[in-house]
DNA sequence: GGGCACATGTAAGCTGTTACATGATTAA
DNA sequence: TTAATCATGTAACAGCTTACATGTGCCC
């Protein structure tokens, strides 16, 4: 019960923008909630079904052309407010990278600093992809009364990217320090 | 098959800094990989099960007591230095804090300052937490090979709550700047 | 006319959570 | 002796992913 929600306010989310196609609300789930947010194909076209008989979103266009343009109702948005306003559900922690390293003896320390080089260029490439979405945002200003709110979480992946690549700086460090170099003579 | 293997190797992981009993196993994942870690209860079992049909561990005092203790083979060492070694599997993202700030028009700006009220108030919660689990690292540092990697995954932690209380803090000063305050006589 | 992107859906199967069932041991 | 904690397990269900099936419209 409580999971289905979810999804549930991501489409209604993504229709509350502009209405739009089951296809391209995937999409806009893929691409602009995707550094936070993830719903799977399949969830996506029951999850709009529900909603049509809810009466929270309407179809437009669905005779014989195949596809067809679903558009939020009035009690669609007040649905999607009560989501909203409903309590975060915290997704249950799984960090791989953090399970790894936690055993990290097991697997030395060399590979542990590969393991923290390699989190740390993720990071760095997010941190451009999230300067680039910033200047798309800024573009489209004019045109949107969201734009506050979505600042508002790329900055957050900045802040955590930011922290990603201070944590494994400092942590790399800590190994080389726990790893003498091994004193090989040449040069 | 690829997700029962984190199962494998949070047990085995666990069961490779000390025998114990699968209750024991449950509560270390819960209490000391719980901040970056969590297996359900109902996967542990059949885990444990699994891994001793396979030789990876061994069950030890299973007569009639009721309870028993699981010791790690050689074989089962093996295993989770092959677990740790393979490819990371990103969780997809879930974060439901960005998903109402996303959408935060729908709730208006004070409430959104709320969340990030709230937010703020979780890392500094946690951020004390960290301070005590590292505090405890150190005062085992004599009987333990491990703390080292131990205090990178804990350093994570640190890193992680002070950026999303310096994110929370500006987001909340940005949202004040789009709310003038109600201009009341009052005063 | 062949390939690609758009578009909608379903079904099988796997993962993970929760609640239940059971019993031993220990402390109040 | 009663409650709490330790201990082991199972079964039902909810959620999610993946692969499949199908068709349209457009561009080269």
């Amino acid at each position: 019960m409580a999971r289905t929600r979810q999804t549930e306010t991501a489409v209604l989310g993504a229709l509350s923008v502009m209405p739009m196609t089951g296809y391209a609300v995937r999409e806009a789930i893929r691409d602009v909630l995707g550094h936070f947010w993830s719903e799977s194909f399949g969830q996506i076209y029951p999850a709009l079904s529900a909603l049509e008989r809810q009466g929270h979103v309407d179809r437009e266009g669905k005779e014989r052309t195949g596809s067809s343009v679903f558009v939020i109702t009035p009690s669609g948005e007040g649905r999607l407010r009560e989501l909203l306003a409903a309590p975060i559900q915290p997704a249950p922690p799984r960090n791989g990278l953090l399970l790894r390293l936690f055993f990290g003896r097991q697997l030395g320390p060399e590979v542990c600093q590969s393991l923290l080089e390699n989190a740390k260029a993720d990071a760095e490439r997010r941190l451009t992809e999230f300067k680039a979405i910033r200047n798309q945002i800024a573009a489209d200003e004019a045109t949107t009364a969201d734009h506050l709110y979505w600042l508002l979480t790329v900055s957050a992946g900045e802040h955590g990217a930011r922290s990603v690549i201070s944590w494994a700086e400092e942590s790399i460090a800590t190994l080389l320090e726990q790893t003498p170099l091994p004193v090989d003579a040449h040069e």
